[in-house]
DNA sequence: CTGTTAGCGCCTTCAC
DNA sequence: GTGAAGGCGCTAACAG
């Protein structure tokens, strides 16, 4: 195994550990030349790599990031995650991604391990359950930002959809088409902060667009049973336009429509939150509000290096980013 | 921050530092219950969590492994790598993933960033290119398991797909349902193995099934390339039938027949290896050949979790999983 | 310009 | 049952 150490080199080299040390991180200022070359041979020669876990260790810093997403499945996370780790790599960060399910147990494990394992800083796609462990950071000064959700309660920086601008589009789009009896669908659980704000704004706009103001025509269920709502939901109500709140609704929804022989939009209007590959090919060509993933994940990335790094705090942590309206033929 | 060390948690609760580590260990045989609780209470008050750096150096493992895929943007790699993190999620394993975008320089990059941070494990989808690099992983017995491809002339086990059996499958549906002018297209790069086996194998069908041996048929490209790819090749050659060698080539097929108004699978028949999430919405429904993603996630975590803790090598290092045909209606 | 000396926080014999 | 001591590999003053 590779179990060279810097005290190999040094004796190799036939010098003393710190200066290898120094070498190593390129403070050769006072270094003669010669002495440089020897070391630079030991190195290649004894095929030597740094220890990172020993460095970290003495340093505090692991140069290294953890990513709490929601669900690596969606595509939303995948593009984030792309892009956070497109920047934290030209910036020598890496970058440690978990999974939390929409699962706080899970989520409170991994901030754990994650801080355990003294990453400098965290990206999370917060539960919304873990308040003390959140406040734990906020209280320890620990670089975190939240992405796609925030917690209204916490001044913690987080990078979000504007999810009002994002339901208004969508609703007023509806509206102006004539779609008079609208529903909202999504598999997003409970306390998510961005089911709330648009469950919020969707009622507001009911109100505003004189549409039946009914619960019953705001669905959210967890993947998999969706297609059993929105039976239900069809049966009961006279509903002639769906917005679904993710890629994953909108492919259950699909799959229910293609089952009913439903034809859109004729049949049923449909608009999505979140773009997905194949939006354009489908028939009809999907209409869809997409969010800006890559430039969020790069905006979080960017905030917590900067963070990591004692930028000073800004004093507005809310960083909204603008759904894109992209009309195709599906309402 | 957290700078509470086991050196507080021992003078709070009154005994050394080696008795935290006993119990920080469960290694409580020899303890007595006294002891036993005010450690307890001294951790809880003064919340102490162990820094799993310090323990890493010490114990040379760090119960992370990397996972360096070709590019996650492909459904493919992100199944896998969930089904690698509920995994190793389970045993306690983190998972550090990265991009190596099928770039050889960035994928020797990761490798040694990974190996200094003293992972203790590789899941690999190797460019091929770094053999030097390969070959000094299997000298030192580092363990390493690739994934998606495999390098011939190296003994790292490998999981694959039955890339034989893939083409044999999409080759001889497609003679079957009569066509005659067949072409592969993908956007793999060119060492890469899969792309070279999958071509030996279909110029072997073309022979054996009478097709036009023509390597114009076989065209692989870069993303964002392939449409302009695809219509010299269907101005050049009477093409009747196409195979895609992957959901992303799939994708950028599938906008060029629309933007050229040709109908499927009339015009141009079309089938692809691995499944896409709107396989069956599409119109038509398209006939596909599967990967089984999540059991060759699983596979890999498993074999490398199993050479980490050092068991026995298997004789037979390659894990070759069936494709699944889904017949539906392109072709 | 380079070497010496302390640790970083934890684990692990081996005494007591 | 528990403590003392040394060391994992590296860094950071401070000497010289």
């Amino acid at each position: 195994m590779n179990k060279v150490t810097m005290a190999d080199v040094a004796t190799y080299a036939g010098v003393s550990k710190s200066t290898i040390s120094q070498y190593v991180n390129k403070r050769y200022k006072f270094m003669s030349e010669s002495t440089k070359i020897r070391i630079e041979e030991a190195i290649k020669e004894l095929n030597y790599r740094p220890n990172s876990v020993a460095r970290s260790l003495k340093q505090k810093s692991t140069f290294t990031i953890g990513v709490i997403v929601s669900n690596i499945l969606h595509a939303f996370s995948t593009q984030v995650i792309r892009s956070i780790e497109d920047y934290c790599h030209s910036l020598d960060f890496h970058v440690i991604v978990c999974n939390a399910d929409d699962n706080p147990k899970k989520e409170e494990r991994y901030i754990q391990m994650l801080r355990d394992k003294q990453v400098d800083g965290l990206i999370v796609f917060p539960t919304g359950e873990n308040l003390e462990l959140y406040e734990e950071m906020v209280k320890t000064n620990y670089p975190v930002v939240f992405l796609d959700r925030r917690i209204p309660e916490l001044p913690i920086s987080s990078v979000l959809l504007d999810n009002e601008q994002a339901v208004k589009m969508a609703v007023e789009h509806l509206v102006e088409k004539g779609y008079k009896n609208i529903a909202l669908m999504t598999n997003a659980i409970h306390r998510v902060y961005p089911r709330q704000e648009r469950v919020r704004v969707f009622k507001e706009l009911s109100i505003v667009h004189q549409l039946p103001i009914d619960e019953g025509y705001i669905v959210s269920r967890e993947i998999g049973q969706l297609k059993e709502s929105l039976g239900a939901l069809l049966a009961n109500k006279p509903v002639d336009a769906i917005i679904a709140g993710n890629d994953l609704a909108l492919l259950e929804i699909l799959n229910y429509v293609k089952e009913h022989d439903i034809e859109i939009p004729k049949d049923l209007a449909l608009i999505s939150i979140d773009d997905v590959s194949f939006g354009n090919l489908y028939n009809p060509p999907l209409t869809v509000i997409a969010q800006p993933a890559f430039e969020m994940g790069k905006k979080a990335a960017e905030l917590l290096l900067g963070k990591i790094n004692g930028d000073l705090e800004e004093k507005e942590p809310i960083y909204l980013f603008q759904p894109v309206f992209i009309e195709r033929a599906s309402c």
